[in-house]
DNA sequence: AATGAATGAGTCTTCATTCAT
DNA sequence: GATGAATGAAGACTCATTCAT
């Protein structure tokens, strides 16, 4: 008895999000140095069955940074719609954002590998440059209207937009480099806020 | 007739420098994915001859790092010697750390590189953590008298000093990434002292 | 469908042999200049696939000498439970190892081979010495037997036993550099015996 | 005042020479994996100069084994006109060869490593190989005369021959490949003549 | 005659990708 | 759908050989 089409994209399904965790844990712990061989072994199936689900290894990254580019879309989404002045709302973003800087540093690294990759064919590139424009425009516009309530610093926005994600990226950084050390004395989000506080 | 035993050591001087100048081209362009095919290239001159002037692709790095060492200790020594309330002397660091990254992000690049390859020798290794952690004590030195004299903000100190390099790191990526964009918008010191300021 | 465990064991195995048969051609001809290149042309393999069955060339020739090794070893403690008087004992010990030598030169020639280069591991290089030891031991005291029995000469043992080592070694030798001219010429095993006997 | 040039081929004859010198203290040291820079380096001259007495690698070895050939067919034809009954002779000569062995194996060593290197040009290889021969024909003659006169046992001839240059050879090599040990067990030469004595 | 800087082909090794079963 | 054996194109490194001075 065959099984059916349904049971099939069931189980492809589900295959492909193992393969797809397997490849995050050993993205968070190899960087770009991991192999495909890796990410079999941690999603214990066969070598060449990953190909089944994945053109390259390539597809793998990207589909990685699709699942970035995903729930951070979903999050900014959240974000623009909720309530709140704009100091009160920038107040929870970067404090969202440090948060997950410090919990799960591989999610922005994948955007890092990605990008500092040559190799990285240019669609792949573009997408996550194009999030990221869409992270600066929504981190400027709060800037602007926070700066037009005087909760925001009086600085080119621009300006203050890099210096925010710079911060954020630096710990992703650091975070991934030695993160007993940094976890220990991770920032509070209020200390990243005073960039943006006016003095 | 050979040559001089002056001229020639004015051609392997120019040589090993004209190498590792190539080498700073590469590797702020393609960082540890960098080949050695890629440097001799550079360099202009044949694959084997780079193996006269370095004995390993190791080597090369190395000599890349002990340059940022040297001149980072060079700079780290100054700002201990200057004078100033510690308030104006953090003015000046960060000012000049800023200013670093965006002229010269490789610089500090070339440090994260080594630090997040797996393949790095322990030695090599030791040294950036080294230098890290002298840079790491003298802002926070400058820090905590800051916070003495009201000059810094009141925060747990280690998690501040963590902030201001995680932000300078994230510059240095940021200006690597996309050198046009982020340059134009390259943040003024003041804002990365933000963190710092008492608001 | 994937092939059975046992199907791909079977696989595995002829290939492993196949690969150290080759490498047994190859090394006769070519000694250390061998090259992995040669060893999988010679098994009709890709060139990669050599390194999915042995981790590197030395891997290689650690089981070539283990080969020989275990072959060796087997022989010696077969002859050390042998019966007969030591001279009978030492007729039939010499007999085999001329013979070995001109059936199957590359065998002996591979202990020379690694005991020769520089580049062999201590611990390969350690196993060699110590059959090479066990041997001599054998010979040795087969020898002293045999002088108190009246059939061995009456000499320094271990000039008799490094003369007939020398002897052994020798005929490895020749029939490797010229195969066609000196088997035709082989010497029997009689005339080395008359080293050792007495005259 | 230019060199004569006479003063100049005195030069360069002195420096062949001390080129050469310093290749068979390297040969004897590293066998065939002597190279071009350690050639140089043993004779304390320049990288490249070693090219202006030796078009190659390759034309130094031919340069070595030529010195064997010449001595040893000096060697030879003295031994052919040397008094004696054949008897008496083949000791002779055997003791003679026992001893070179023993002082000076890398002298017969590089007529193996020439003969071993498959990338050894036929004409180098004919060389060797005719020399061998002709030591075969002195060796087999004087055997023979040796059997006409009851000196010699009685087996055939060319047996004998091979299994003499055998011993030699394996003497070469075992001096070669522990030294210490070899020498002091190396055996008298009234055992490698046991071959040849009837018993 | 002498020097040593420069060249590039050859060798080992890794790993993304393909394919027979 | 699944397996893992097989392929081959890089990449690091060595070394014989050439060449400008």
């Amino acid at each position: 008895m065959p099984r059916t089409e349904e049971a099939n994209q069931r189980i492809r399904d589900a295959q492909r999000a193992n393969i797809l965790e397997a490849a995050w844990k050993v993205f968070a712990q190899k960087g770009r140095a991991m192999t495909m061989a890796d990410v079999s072994e941690a999603a214990q199936i066969s070598y060449g069955l990953t190909y089944r689900y994945f053109d390259s290894k390539e597809a793998i990254l990207q589909a990685l940074v699709e699942q970035t580019l995903h729930s951070g879309n979903v999050a900014l989404q959240r974000f623009a719609a909720l309530p709140g002045t704009p100091g009160e709302r920038l107040d929870r973003l970067i404090a969202r954002l440090v948060e997950t800087r410090r919990d799960h540093p591989e999610f922005a690294q994948v955007h890092y590998q990605v990008l500092s990759d040559a190799a990285t064919p240019p669609d792949l590139r573009e997408q996550v440059l194009r999030y990221g424009q869409a992270f600066h425009d929504l981190l400027r516009h709060l800037i602007v209207e926070g700066q037009a309530e005087g909760a925001v610093r009086a600085a080119e926005p621009d300006q203050l937009v890099t210096a925010v994600m710079a911060a954020l990226d630096g710990l992703t950084r650091l975070a991934l480099i030695d993160p007993e050390r940094f976890q220990k004395h991770f920032p509070d989000a209020s200390i990243i806020l005073g960039m943006l506080k006016p003095s």
